[in-house]
DNA sequence: GAGTGGTCTAGACCACACT
DNA sequence: GTGTGGTCTAGACCACTCC
């Protein structure tokens, strides 16, 4: 070795690894926006000097973060921050797909309702706020060649998305966390997701156009930014007679 | 470099790194029961110098079979074949959790009836059999706490399973799937589950203790062994007035 | 050709578990 | 102490992309 490494031993409380630490680091990066959605960030011998470790420790960090999809590698050409937007894959957290592989196209989207709130007490503690802090909430459903397939209700924290408006929703075309990033700079990185079989009440099933006694899925999601920071709570109500939630088990 | 791989290049027919072919031959030996489940496989050391590469290269064969939860790494133990036996998540792929995270106990189990049977057609497209062939479904229905929750259909193809039987499933304590590994040899690696919200038959109503209206989970999972052969298809009913289906999205 | 990520090697040393 | 997996390094070369 010829020179010691730029990063103190001490960077985290116990012991972890010097890749963690790399890792750590461009996280910050990450998060404070160092490098835009769709970026590439430095290439892995850059950030070798900068760090004063070798391009191997680099690689080691960046294989975890591209792990987690927070970046994503390209050979030959770089390495990117992941986004929402211009991924092959629209609607990277939505797991309803139809039943039949035909092509089923994009969503219509509509907007029910959009308006700020008070938080309730289980909203509150879902979004890591105070009951009665500020919150937007937003109503919309999603058709399918015509049909009422999807109808979520999210909630929003006031702050970070001051100035999100209904007009603002309505033009963006493109998934909604796209949008989020884009205009709030707010990422979305991780989710997890409570399931449970339901009725609908008399607005629901008029909204979705199904009987009343039809059962349907109730998604309720916890998405997080950087850090395990959750921003959004969305309570989904997916009919399941044309579509069905698909999920891998390792 | 001194000696040449053992590994001749052609072993794969497009291109594919050196510790892909490596990986490649470790999972042939898994498969083949070279090693068992819970036991160790070899030090790094020593596949290398059998397949004549470094142990770095090794080690990203090992990497990538971890990842895919095919193996247990254990720091100055060794590395050891995955088994659903003994592994402290029982049932790994039940993704069904109580609402209160207080402590559910194990469940109680109720083969309600085991018989052979020919396949009928979508059985048989979903085991990757012909219509007709021998199969053995199994109807079961776990309770928690004295509440019947789960009620599974499932079917196993004919051949691999020969000498199952209804007494054999009563008196074995412990996941199915470890029973699978010890007594035929068969490793359930991979599944993907459908999932619906749907209204229970009469039957079905009777044996989860519910009325007829009630919304269920529809969970149809197929299971697959090594090299993606499907070796199982289980339909699943949930209820989810106690218990909730979990899910993570990266 | 130049720059990027991807592979492979060889060697040194660390952290952990058993004996 | 010995053996295991885990980390870190340095250098060589390959595969891909763009100019």
């Amino acid at each position: 070795m010829n020179a010691s490494p730029a990063v103190a031993e001490l960077a985290t409380p116990s012991f972890s690894p010097l890749y963690r630490q790399i890792k750590g680091l461009i996280l910050q990066s990450l998060q404070a926006g160092e490098w835009k959605p769709g970026e590439p960030i430095p290439s892995e011998i850059e950030l070798a000097s900068r760090f004063r470790v070798s391009q191997g420790t680099v690689r080691k960090a960046i294989d975890e973060l591209a792990a987690e999809n927070l970046v994503v590698r390209r050979q030959g050409k770089g390495t990117f921050v992941a986004t929402h937007a211009e991924q092959h894959v629209q609607y990277r957290f939505l797991k309803l797909v139809p039943d039949d592989a035909d092509v089923d196209g994009p969503a219509e989207r509509t907007i029910v309702d959009c308006k700020r709130q008070r938080a309730s007490a289980d909203v509150a503690r879902a979004l890591g706020l105070r009951t009665g802090d500020g919150v937007l909430q937003v109503r919309r459903v999603l058709a399918y060649a015509g049909v009422p397939t999807i109808l979520e209700d999210l909630w929003l924290p006031g702050a970070p998305f001051k100035g999100l408006t209904a007009e603002r929703l309505a033009q963006w075309h493109g998934p909604m966390y796209a949008l989020f990033e884009t205009e709030f700079g707010v990422r979305m990185v991780r989710a997890e997701e409570k399931i449970r079989a339901v009725l609908p009440d008399a607005a629901q099933a008029t909204l979705l156009d199904v009987a009343m006694g039809t059962p349907l899925l109730s998604v309720e999601r916890v998405a997080h930014t950087y850090h395990d920071t959750p921003m959004e709570l969305r309570r989904g109500l997916y009919r399941t007679d044309t579509h069905h939630y698909r999920n891998e088990l390792g």
